[in-house]
DNA sequence: CGCATTTGACCTGCGC
DNA sequence: GCGCAGGTCAAATGCG
């Protein structure tokens, strides 16, 4: 991990959670949100601004709900390839200098790549819970550095922290 | 000792 | 059919 310089997660005595986290998460943008079985909602743009803005409310509220009343696909399949269930991608446009940004999962960097599109590497984390395939893709933005793009693809099948 | 992180290589999909 | 871009995996290393 480079830097270091910012007060992140790196302190064990406040990692727990247990208000919020110690860097700035006054503010954040829900870019888009879509389902994969939803198309409807490609391109739907939210803006929220909330100031008691929680990580640990992202795995509770954020990137666990919406989740169809047909969530379980599956039956009619299963001989060659299991079907997962509906992927879900969020992308959030958070304002913070650390990419780690530990929302209440344990995720496993899994793979850096330079993309064409930025000047800044494009970081892929997963989450490294059993049963849980949940990924996750952190970028920085290409116009502000100071802005982190998050991007999750899937929901999470476990409790979190 | 176990696990998370790192970098490069490899693979796949799409475009031309 | 080849090239480009993006995405994923794997082996090695370091740290807890």
């Amino acid at each position: 991990m480079s830097g270091g310089n910012f007060r992140s997660v790196e302190s064990p005595e406040t990692n727990d959670f247990s208000g919020n986290l110690n860097f700035e998460f006054s503010e954040y943008l829900m870019i888009r949100k879509w389902l994969d079985e939803d198309p409807s909602f490609v391109g739907s743009e939210f803006s929220v601004q909330n100031s008691g803005f929680r990580a640990n409310e992202v795995g509770e509220s954020g990137a666990r709900s919406s989740q169809p009343g047909g969530s379980t696909i599956r039956g009619e399949d299963g001989s060659s390839r299991e079907r997962q269930e509906a992927r879900e991608r969020v992308a959030f446009k958070t304002k913070s200098e650390v990419e780690i940004l530990d929302d209440g999962f344990r995720w496993r960097k899994y793979g850096k790549k330079k993309v064409k599109s930025s000047p800044n590497p494009r970081n892929y984390y997963k989450c490294s819970v059993g049963g849980c395939h949940v990924k996750k893709r952190v970028e920085r933005d290409r116009e502000d550095p100071r802005f982190v793009i998050t991007t999750y693809d899937g929901v999470h099948n476990h409790p979190g922290l």
